[in-house]
DNA sequence: TCCAATACCTACTTAGTCAATATGTTGATA
DNA sequence: TATCAACATATTGACTAAGTAGGTATTGGA
C-alpha cells in the first residue's frame, strides 16, 4: 500500500509544477494548498530536497523550487524517494536475504511478474503525465 | 506491500492443490513441507476455512482440504481474504472515508488506474494458472 | 543593525500492525 | 480411553506510519 509519505510527495511535486512560475514557494503556501502539516511535510520535503528533485532556499522569500523541467520526473523515481523500493514482496527488496526456497517457490514468479508490473506502470508517467491526466 | 498471510496462504492453496489425491493433509505436514510455523499457519489457514475455501477435518485422519477445483479459485480471493482489500492507497479502501479532497485531486485518478491494475492482474489467475506458470 | 521569514535539524510520541507464540478446548478415530 | 488434529482466545515483541515539539542557521528588508 503506497503510504501518506509518497502520496503527498506527488502532490507537492505537482503543486510546486503547477506554481512553477512563481519563484520559490515557502513550504508554508504548499502545506496550506494541500492540507497536510507543516512539520509533517518538511519531512517529506526533506528528502526530496535531499534526492536532488527539489532545490530549497532559506531565508526570506526563499522557499521550494523543482530542479527539472515537470517532463523530466518520473513518477516511479519520486515515490520510490519518498518511500522506498516499490517491491510487491519482501523477497523482493534490494536489500532482502537470499531465500532458501527461492529456487523451487511456485509463487515467486508471481510476484516477480507482479513486482515488473508495477515498476513499468510508475516509471512510464512523467510528473507532466500526471498533472495533464496523460496516463 | 503484499505480507506473508497473503503469500503463505497462496503457498498453502497450492500445496493442498498439488496434495489434493490424499486425502485430508494435516497442518502439520503443510508446514513443514512449507517451512511455516504451526501456531502461526493456523492463523492463516482459519481464515482460509472461514472463508469457505478450505474444508477442515477435525480428529485422527483429518486435516484440511479444497473444496472447489483449483481452477475455481482466483488468486486475488486469496489474497484478499488473507490479508484484506487489494486498494493501493488509503483512499481507495471499500471503508475510506470520504474526502473533501477527491473532486479535484489531481493524483485520484493515478491511484484508480493502479488500482485497477493490480485488481485486474490478481483476478486474471486461478490457483491452477499459478501451479502451472499459466500467467 | 536588527527583525521577521524561512529552510533545516534532532529528537520524541502515539497508535497501530506484522509476525509469531502460548495455552488451552473440542471433536474424531482406532 | 488415548491420541491425533482442528479450533479458539489471549498475549508478546519488534517495528513502522504518521505526526509533533522545539530549536538552529540563513537571508532579505525596514
Amino acid at each position: 500500500m503506497i503510504s501518506t509519505k509518497a502520496r503527498y510527495a506527488l502532490r507537492v511535486m505537482v503543486d510546486l509544477a503547477e506554481n512553477r512560475e512563481s519563484g520559490y514557494i515557502p513550504l508554508k503556501d504548499i502545506a496550506a494548498r494541500q492540507e497536510i502539516s507543516e512539520k509533517y511535510l518538511e519531512i517529506i520535503i526533506k528528502t526530496l530536497v535531499r534526492g536532488k528533485l527539489l532545490k530549497g532556499l532559506r531565508g526570506k522569500g526563499g522557499g521550494y523550487m523543482l530542479m527539472r523541467d515537470p517532463s523530466d520526473y518520473i513518477v516511479g523515481e519520486i515515490i520510490e524517494l519518498a518511500e522506498g523500493p516499490l517491491s510487491p514482496v519482501a523477497c523482493l527488496t534490494p536489500d532482502a536475504e537470499s531465500c532458501s526456497r527461492s529456487a523451487h517457490c511456485v509463487t515467486l514468479p508471481l510476484w516477480k511478474k507482479f513486482g515488473a508490473l508495477i515498476h513499468d506502470f510508475f516509471y512510464d508517467i512523467t510528473l507532466e503525465d500526471l498533472m495533464k491526466g496523460n496516463y
